[in-house]
DNA sequence: CGAATCTCAGGCGAACTGATATGC
DNA sequence: CGCATATCAGTTGGCCTGAGATTC
């Protein structure tokens, strides 16, 4: 077992994980990235976008992009820092609440499919265990609603 | 230790790899994803661009996509399959062969550490060793190159 | 005929660069 | 002043849908 089976094993379970999710936020018309997004201000404490690209592993720029969608959707609200005129922070509003809830509870599921493909026998190879989570988590083993992204019911731009 | 640490881990462990490679194949003028190409048919032997997509666990469509792209650098060929005029197999040139030999040696580092992220102690929890990985995959503690995706050396179009 | 394979048009969100304004 | 924070314009590649052509 190389470090390329693991490399690949790694991408595949990524990608297998990621679409998923995917088509289960496309139900309540986010991304899966997004979805990372409401579950980093799910705590109900307000953030800083910089802040928030730190917690998801993502760019700034990237970030805000999203938020401006989320804002949109009306999930999120940006509020001046009055403490920092420079920075904003970002809270979840009700109905942001109440979609992560939703999205939280339906991917459940996922989750303790992921928990139950790497604990299964401990003896395994990990890249083995990877290559279990792409499986066990491949969309197209999964009754959902296939991922419509592009024409999500509650889009609006 | 709940799903939810295992989903994010594994998904900031996959980005940071993807990341790192992305900055590492830059230099190169291709994108990590189209490595994975190369990598799938470095074995020289001829593949349907279908097999393709099952071995890289992507769509068809994606696939000819970035087979596009890859032709006009002259990185692959797509010759008409003989015994079946649906078909069209797919090869690396002779530059084709050259890049992947130069990415499989620039990112032998790169699968190094990947494998000694896991290894280290087996006895460490799956998501752990996760965050290790991407802890050890950071492209901003790389002597890589910045990436420059949009203007990489050998960009043609 | 149906099924498989590829092509094409179109669209979207993520990601990045680089420049800029503003406030600390 | 430098630095941090956020905004904005622009670009790219990946990914998907849906339709169509061609061949088996």
């Amino acid at each position: 077992m190389g470090g390329h089976s693991l490399a690949m094993a790694l991408r595949r379970a990524y990608l297998s994980m990621h679409r998923t999710t995917e088509a289960i936020c496309a139900e309540f018309g986010v991304s899966a990235d997004q979805f990372v997004l409401l579950c980093a201000l799910a705590s109900g404490k307000a953030m800083k976008q910089q802040e928030l690209a730190a917690r998801t592993a993502s760019d700034a720029n990237t970030v805000r992009a999203m938020l401006v969608l989320l804002e949109r959707k009306g999930l999120i609200e940006r509020r001046p820092n009055p403490v920092d005129g420079r920075a904003r922070m970002v809270v979840l509003t009700r109905v942001g609440q109440q979609t992560h809830a939703a999205l939280w509870k339906k991917t459940r599921g996922l989750r303790r499919r992921l928990v139950g493909a790497v604990e299964r026998e401990l003896t395994e190879s990990f890249t083995q265990k990877l290559v279990r989570i792409e499986r066990t988590l491949d969309p197209r083993k999964l009754s959902v609603q296939p991922a419509d992204p592009h024409k999500p019911t509650t889009k609006q731009r």
